[in-house]
DNA sequence: ACGAGGAGAATGAACGTTCATTCCGGTAGT
DNA sequence: ACTACCGGAATGAACGTTCATTCTCCTCGT
C-alpha cells in the first residue's frame, strides 16, 4: 500500500475518533506504521496534511453526490437523486463525515480551498436550480439560499442521527427527506 | 463588572476570533485584563470554562429562539414566529454563532451537557409539532426530523453568510427563509 | 551470478516552543 | 497588622519538527 495514503488513512481515523487536537504525529505515524519522521517527506506540515485530508473528504462527498446524474431527466428528478445521494453518503460514511465536521471548524483551512472544493456540485446544482426557476417549479430565491437550505438540513439530521440515534426514528427513509427538501424549494 | 464574566467575555472573543487551540489562558488573561492565575480562582479548568462557555451561548441562542412565543396564535404562526427567532439570532449574533460552531466541534464537552441545553426548546417546539401534527397541517414524521430540518437549513444559511456575504443575496428576509421552512414541513 | 557501492527512504531520539496549571510575593481593604 | 485576593513568573508536560543515523534495494563491475 502506498505510503503516503497509508498516512492520510490513519490520519483520517485518529482525528474522527478524537478530533484534532488529540491527534498528535506521533500517534498517526504509530497508526500508520511508521516514524514520525517519515510523515515529513510526504507533508510539509501537519496543517498541509490536514488541508489534503479535508479535500479528499469534500471530493469524495461531492463526487457521490453526483453519481448517477443525469442530465436528460427532468430538474425536480434530478435534484431528488442529488439530495438522495448526499443524505446517503453523509449516512452510510460516518467516519468520514465525523471528519468533515471536525476540519469544517479548522482555522488553518482557508476560505479558497473550501470554495474551490465546491466548484463541482455548485455549477452543476446552480445550472439546474435556473432551469427549475424558469420552468415555475422552484422559488424565485437566490441559488445559494436554496441549496444551502436543502444541503443544510439533509446534513444536521444525519449528523444528528449519527450521534443520538435513539433519538430519531430508527426508519428515516430518502424519500421522506427529499420529500422536505422538494417541498421547501418548489414554487 | 463581574470578574467571572470579565472572564468568560474575554474568552468568547478571542477563541470566536482565533479558534480553540489558539486561545491560550495567557492571552485569556490578558483581554480580561487579570493574571493567568486568577482565572483558576473561577474555574477549575480550561475545560470546565469552555463547556460553561457552551452552556451560557446555547442558553442565549434558545431563549432568543422562544422570545414573545405566544401560546394562544395559532402552530403555524408560533412555528414562524420562533423561526423568524432563531434566523435572526443566528444572523445577528455573529460572535456568539462563530463560537457556538467553534464549540460544537470541542470534544471535551459531552453529550449529557449537549442534549440538557436543547431541553427547554425541544418541549416547546416538539409539543408544537405534535398539535400540528394532530390538526393535519403538518407532515407525519418525527418531531425530531421535523426540527432539525428546519434548524440545519436556518443555520447554515446563516453560517455561509457570516463567511461569504460576497456569494449570498445581500438581501435575505425572513419571510423567505420561514416560508422555506414551513413548506418543507406543512402536510 | 554475485558482491560492493550508493541513493534515497525510513527512523525515532532530541530540540525548541507553547501551553495549562501552580505558587509565591505583593497589594488593598479593614 | 492581618486577611483575602490577585498577578504573572515559574514549572513541567506535550507537541510539531528536525536531523544524524540506519536500513533497503537497485545498479554495475567483475
Amino acid at each position: 500500500m502506498d505510503k503516503r495514503e497509508q498516512i492520510l488513512e490513519a490520519a483520517a481515523n485518529l482525528i474522527a475518533e478524537h478530533g484534532l487536537q488529540s491527534s498528535p504525529v506521533s500517534q498517526v505515524a504509530k497508526q500508520a506504521c511508521c516514524g514520525a519522521g517519515t510523515i515529513y517527506r510526504y507533508f510539509e506540515t501537519k496543517e498541509s496534511l490536514i488541508e489534503e485530508l479535508f479535500v479528499l473528504m469534500l471530493q469524495r462527498l461531492t463526487s457521490a453526490c453526483l453519481e448517477g446524474d443525469d442530465s436528460s431527466h427532468a430538474p425536480e428528478q434530478r435534484l431528488r437523486h442529488i439530495w438522495a445521494n448526499t443524505y446517503n453518503y453523509l449516512h452510510e460514511n460516518e467516519r468520514d463525515c465525523v471528519l468533515l465536521d471536525h476540519l469544517a471548524a479548522c482555522p488553518s483551512i482557508s476560505e479558497e480551498i473550501r470554495a474551490e472544493a465546491l466548484e463541482n456540485i455548485h455549477s452543476v446544482l446552480f445550472a439546474l436550480l435556473d432551469q427549475g426557476k424558469a420552468d415555475g417549479i422552484i422559488k424565485d430565491l437566490p441559488n445559494e439560499v436554496l441549496a444551502t437550505f436543502a444541503y443544510g438540513g439533509l446534513a444536521t439530521i444525519a449528523k444528528k442521527r449519527r450521534i443520538a440515534p435513539h433519538m430519531m426514528g430508527i426508519h428515516i427513509s430518502n424519500e421522506m427527506l427529499t420529500q422536505l427538501c422538494w417541498d421547501a424549494l418548489r414554487a
